[in-house]
DNA sequence: TGGTGTGAAGTGGTTCACAGCA
DNA sequence: TGCTGTGAACCACTTCACACCA
């Protein structure tokens, strides 16, 4: 199998046609007409184009439940992130063991996110908390947060926050399943 | 404090009034001019809107690292929501200690569905089994489903699929903040 | 013939700006 | 005067539809 069409492709991503060829235009003229796109230079394209993020190096902020799952979650690292370590401020949570990354205290955040050169901030910290360890972050030079904390985090413009919040995913899932 | 300006409730939430006063005017008529709205009706309005959704029982199914974490995140319940039960197929799994709901096999999914009348799933099986695994709750009558597999799933046009992919939410945020 | 690339039309959501009411 | 509710303008994204090329 040499190449695919924007029609097999859109199938299986669940999005029209057109959609997927006006995506993919936009990364240059990749498809051949009558034929559709070449499997190999696609899939060059593509890790081309979100190439320069897979080297990344990340820290997680707050080791409760969630911060746990996700050190130990590997989807991250099979997509090219690496989590260099993780942070919290409780001193029974730092004592644990069995971790995979260096569990650290929030103390020693900015100088090792200034020494790694760190550019994006995995957030899991309690609510109350969210918005105080943000403007950490930021002023250390973090300038992406995946926040899962159910806060809406005040920053700078330059810096790009994505919001993850579990609960409010069910919520929205349930108000439009009942009828 | 009696009322609030659709000008304070838009700063805290990151949007612009004309947003929100656009949004709320959809349940109806809730604000007084040249006052604000009344904070109680607000609080009771919204209450009332998302209000059904709060009573659900909620299946969690893949008890890997990620649903673990899930089981034991409180915001569900916070929410209203209630996790009846986990199901996972591997032995060892099942075996475990300490986890606060019944943890069953994956075979006795359908018929807990069914007697439980449970409308909504969340789905943490690895890649590979999310497809399958969807088709059965949804033959069993499952309407929703928040699906943190990282597979696009092929469902009914009536069920409402929410997809959380994590490696993806940190690709997206490494996109943007590189430049 | 088959399937891309793309102007043009359509769509849905956002923002403006202002009339109208406490 | 202050602030909502809302038509109208705007905007970004989606879809259509077709010229064009292998």
């Amino acid at each position: 199998m040499e190449t695919v069409s924007s029609n097999s492709l859109a199938q299986v991503a669940n999005v029209k046609p057109a959609q997927l060829r006006k995506d993919l235009a936009y990364f240059g003229q990749l498809g051949t007409r009558g034929l559709g796109y070449p499997v190999e230079l696609l899939l060059e394209t593509i890790r081309d184009v979100l190439g320069r993020a897979t080297l990344q190096p990340v820290i997680l902020v707050g080791v409760g439940n969630l911060g746990r799952a996700l050190l130990h979650y590997d989807g991250f690292k099979k997509e090219g992130f690496e989590v260099l370590a993780a942070f919290d401020t409780d001193e029974k949570t730092l004592k644990q063991k069995g971790l995979s990354v260096p569990l650290l205290h929030d103390d020693e955040m900015t100088p090792f996110i200034k020494k790694y050169n760190v550019r994006m901030a995995i957030l899991c910290v309690p609510a109350q908390y969210g918005q105080e360890v943000a403007n950490v972050l930021v002023d250390a030079g973090v300038q992406g947060i995946l926040n899962f904390s159910p806060t809406i985090l005040q920053v700078p413009e330059q810096i790009v926050v994505t919001r993850v919040d579990l609960a409010m995913e069910l919520e929205s899932l349930s108000y439009f399943i009942d009828q």
